[in-house]
DNA sequence: CATGAATCGGTACAAATGTACTGTATCACG
DNA sequence: CGTGATACAGTACATTTGTACCGATTCATG
């Protein structure tokens, strides 16, 4: 799709260049504020650009929450495969893995937590949405036994996500990362080998 | 307010009217929906009624905010007056506290969600989102010693409450309830005096 | 009952936005 | 080197939205 075809490699340079643009006007000034007028200036490119790649204002929302659940959806893979691989260090795992959306990935974080409250008014986003949960239970699952429960650990996780973004306190990512830590380790289901106990 | 000036009385029944129907509008349709011409169809009046009471649109949005916020306010007064009473009947009332805000509060919930994720964006919004925060707070504090485990619990509770929500399944209801409860419970740092111990 | 403020409906207009249309430049391919 | 499709800039227009304005109505008060 892009070597064979440099044409194609040139549209999906010009569309991620946008969707990146549209990710930053979501997450700086909210979901209300993503045009494509907002979009093109962000991108420093023509409205008609933006709209050849994206016809109706729907197609460029969509495309900009699947952009940014894409970039989190990478660094989900990698971590989640470190995850299985070591069941003890879930909960500093994720802990640094939360730090490190909030902190490096603020952007798309934003976007997604956009994404999830809109979910509530339109279902056609849910299944990216469950797909998210799932990821971060799936992240979960080799230290917290229950998928019940996991799922309801990924779901607090967002929400301490959420309430630090709300606040934008850059000074208070040390804290967040240990607040997970510590719920994750409440949720212990699996016998560890080692650890002095809390 | 009321009782010696009957204009004022209907100004205020008027206001509440359009703010119910804005945070309705907020709720079923996003924040981005909410315009004069849809709070004023909403609540069956003129479009003028609205702009007479909230001239710009940033004033309805804020007064919207503060309404939802309001109404949801109320509702944590008197929990967490029962709360303080009987420290180890915490969990339960919240329990069955959250599960109430997603059943019967559902709008003025929703609405207090995508005020938080506006304050992400607006900083004029997160005195308000704090004073949530610290609500929820004062609700866990008999319970949960710390005060920044409580804040931390209460984001989470938030973010389970989110993810209902977004998933908008109406039976997922009683699941919701024992969710927060164990959360709850798994944060006990105050001795309880009866209990067989889960 | 007269009066003035509060309230509200109807209308109008400027700005913002969605979207279509036209012309042009770029690039792969025959 | 022609050719056609892709990609993009500029422009234009209809719709939506924010907001102001005017007149009618309601209501407390003297």
């Amino acid at each position: 799709m892009a070597n064979a075809d440099g044409r194609l490699a040139r549209g999906e340079l010009r569309k991620t260049l946008l969707l990146d643009a549209a990710v930053t006007v979501v997450a700086e000034h909210g979901y209300a504020a993503l045009t494509h007028r907002a979009a093109a200036a962000g991108a420093g490119v023509s409205v008609a650009s933006v709209t050849y790649h994206f016809p109706s204002i729907g197609d460029l929302r969509e495309a900009m929450f699947q952009h940014a659940g894409s970039r989190i959806g990478l660094a989900f893979r990698d971590v989640i495969q470190a995850a299985s691989a070591r069941a003890d260090d879930v909960p500093a795992i994720t802990g640094s893995f939360v730090a490190h959306l909030v902190a490096e990935r603020r952007l798309e974080t934003t976007a997604v937590l956009e994404m999830v409250i809109a979910a509530g008014h339109d279902p056609s986003l849910r299944p990216l949405v469950r797909f998210f949960n799932d990821r971060l239970a799936e992240l979960l699952g080799p230290y917290i036994g229950s998928q019940s429960d996991a799922l309801t650990v990924a779901a607090a996780i967002q929400g301490i996500i959420l309430s630090r973004i709300a606040q934008s306190d850059p000074d208070v990512a040390p804290g967040l990362r240990d607040a997970v830590v510590d719920l994750v380790q409440r949720y212990r289901s699996t016998p560890t080998t080692g650890g002095v106990g809390a």
